[in-house]
Order: C-alpha cells, then sequence, then structure tokens
DNA sequence: CGTGGCATTGATGTGGCTCAACGATAGTGG
DNA sequence: CCACTATCGTTGAGCCACATCAATGCCACG
C-alpha cells in the first residue's frame, strides 16, 4: 500500500510546505486543511494559481523543479511522500498513474478556465465568478447534500488572498462586495462567510 | 503500434478540430502546423490558453467535454484517434500513460506560469514576456542549434490573436511593439517576423 | 487600380490601481 | 472584563494604464 511509504504530517496555518524554485522533493496528500499554491514576479507581486484542499494532491512528480510556494491557509494535515519513493511507486503502479493523470487533466482544464477570467473579466465578473466556485468547494458541511453548492460558506482567506486568486487589489475585492451586498446579491454575515441571496442574479454576473 | 489505430488528416489553417462544450470524441498529435487553444467568455470575448505545435498532444482523454476549441493557425498534419480507442490503448500501455501525465504536468506548470501574467504583469511586461517565449517556441529552422531561443523568428498568429494570448486589445500590442522597437530593444521586418536586438534588456522588462 | 483585411496611430474615456485615512475585529496583557 | 494594539477591512479622492472609438496607412489580392 502506498502508505508504507508516507508518513502524516501536521501543518500549522501560515506554514509553507514548498517553496517556489525548489527541487522537488516531496509530494503529498492534503488529509484536511486548505492549501495556496502562489508564485510571485521577481518584483514580489504575488499570483494564487490554486487552491488545493481535502484529499487534492500537491507536489510535482517526476523531476522539475516546484513552480510554485505551497502554504497552509488554515491548520492542515496531509501525508507526505519522498519525491523519489512515489516516482518510483507510481512508475510500477499504473493505477495510481491513471488516477493521477486524470486529476492533472482536470486541473489543467481548470487552470485554463482561470486564464479567461484573468484575461478577459471585468473585476465585478471575477467576483461573481469566484463566489460561485468557492461555494461549490467550501460548501459548508452542515449541508447533508454534499458535492453540491451551498448559498452560505466560510472562506478560509482574507481579502488580500482573494485579491491574489483574482489578481485584483484588496481594495477593488472590497468594493465589489460591498456593491454585491448593497445590490442584495450576497451577504456579509462576518469577514469570511458568505451568503448568497440571489445565485441566478450572480451566474449572469459572472459573464 | 498506436499509429494503427490512428489516421493522418490534413487541416487547413483556419480550420477548428475541435469545438469547446462538445463531446470529446477525439484526440490527436500533431504532425506539423500550429494550432490554437481557446476558451471564450458567454460575451464572446476570446482568452487563447494555449499553443501546440510540433508533436504536441492534442484534446482531452477520459472522457470529459472540451473545454476549448482547437484551431489551426496555419495549415497543419495531424495523427488523429478515436477517443474511446485511445483511451482503451492508453489503459493498455502505461508507458503511454507515463508520457502523457509528464507533458500534463508541464503544461500545468506553464499555464499558471500564464496566469502570473495574466493576474499581475503590465503590457510592456506582457509583450517581453510573450517574445521571450515565443523566441524559443519559434526558433526559425534554419540555425541548426536546435531547441534553443533565437533572435529572429516568425509568429504564426497576427495582432489580433497576440492580443488574446495576452489578455490586452490590439492597439495596446501593437503600441508595445513599436515602443519596444523605438527603443532598439526590437525590430520588425515584417508584420509576423520578430527580431531580438537587445535579449537582457527584453529579459528585465518580463518582469 | 481598386478593394478588403490587417496594422498603426491619435484622441478620449474609464475601470481599477494608488495613496491615504478611518473603522472594525480579534488577540493580549493588565 | 476592559483598555490596548495589531491586523484586517472599508471608504474616499485622484490618477494612470489600458480600453475604446475613430481615422489613416499598408499590403496582398483579384
Amino acid at each position: 500500500m502506498l502508505n508504507r511509504i508516507g508518513r502524516q504530517r501536521n501543518v500549522a496555518a501560515g506554514q509553507s510546505l514548498i517553496w517556489e524554485g525548489d527541487d522537488s522533493l516531496m509530494v503529498a496528500n492534503v488529509i484536511e486543511g486548505v492549501f495556496k499554491l502562489a508564485t510571485s514576479t521577481n518584483a514580489g507581486r504575488e499570483q494564487i494559481v490554486g487552491i488545493v484542499s481535502q484529499s487534492d494532491f500537491i507536489g510535482r512528480p517526476f523531476g522539475a523543479h516546484s513552480q510554485s510556494t505551497v502554504t497552509a491557509l488554515t491548520d492542515a494535515r496531509v501525508c507526505v511522500f519522498m519525491r523519489s519513493d512515489f516516482d518510483a511507486f507510481a512508475r510500477e503502479h499504473p493505477e495510481l498513474e491513471h488516477k493521477l493523470l486524470q486529476r492533472t487533466l482536470a486541473e489543467l482544464d481548470h487552470a485554463r478556465r482561470w486564464m479567461l477570467l484573468l484575461g478577459q473579466k471585468s473585476a465585478t465578473e471575477r467576483i461573481a465568478s469566484f463566489l460561485l466556485e468557492m461555494s461549490v468547494k467550501f460548501a459548508d458541511q452542515s449541508c447533508a447534500t454534499s458535492a453540491k453548492a451551498a448559498d452560505t460558506f466560510t472562506l478560509p482567506f482574507g481579502r488580500q488572498q482573494v485579491g491574489e486568486i483574482l489578481g485584483l487589489t484588496i481594495e477593488t475585492v472590497s468594493r465589489q462586495l460591498a456593491q454585491l451586498k448593497a445590490d442584495q446579491v450576497i451577504d456579509l454575515p462576518t469577514r469570511r462567510e458568505i451568503k448568497i441571496l440571489d445565485r441566478p442574479r450572480l451566474v449572469s454576473l459572472a459573464g
């Protein structure tokens, strides 16, 4: 079993597991918690290029440099593998490679849809798209009907990070959210909670 | 051999092989020519999410809808496979899946670096990054030292498409190129040719 | 020689960034 | 429990980079 070559590890919110540019030495599976994948320009501007949570895969198998920094947004637990061990194991287990391929293809599709957002969409459209996506990803577990969008959910990040995901500044994010609230499309019970009041409207705003 | 289940096919410049949203019915290998992968908003704005050429892979294996339209930018020749045939073949040939996984991982890395460009970089930085990347991808074959960047090359697309790759308008692209030419960083012998005069400068402009 | 599609260039507008101040919230120590 | 402070979020004013709108120029084609 794969677990024999992996070790569980706890990661505190804010800790980074992997740094951009480093040799890829480890891969991991997320058991619980949420991570961000970020890359930055020489000038220091950051772009979040992925959000990784529950049962997602972290790291870059098969010899390469890591292209992004992986940081825990919440306290998290992961199952870590030495990359070399993992690579060897994967080569001998086509089923695993197949699963990994499926995941990677799905992530590529996702990344490309995100490129459309970053390249073409207005601030309002970006926020609307973002809220809709997060409503699927972070549906509060209370609701037993899993795997479906929820209208109330809690973001695992603050405004700064929302900005980095969407390619916007913190001020623009704040203003757009305030506007959506004023328009009764959403409600913002607390800093990190979102309540969608008018989903069809939000969908149409998403472009 | 894989070729037994594939058929060669010619594609004229401008023709599309696959449409966004369609069921994924075929995959293909590019033998020669260049394709673009594009997605578009409901509003009709297009974003080019990938450029595919010589020996690259086209399509989405393993049951899913195609997320982008694949269109030939030049006359091209491809080797086409029914997706179902390909899937079955791949499942029986781990080596093929492994190669595909490697490619997909590399493309994902690439897509994420592009997200940084689209989310954070200025028009000048985008153009500079773009030119540097294209100088690797489309190095004119004349130069025997293959697989290296060339300082003169020919783009397979016009200004409109450059804009769609970079998330800029055609006018901005034109002005930025004009500026780089005025600054003696590049030369523009014809509409589609680029000559890099001062590569270090271009690198520093790329952010 | 015209005609049509691309590219360039100029003038103007505007969405989102920047800069700055203020307000809210959560954590800390008295 | 409450003041104290650090952090985060909101709000406002002004500006600038890029988009938009509008001519004009440049080839390639019949």
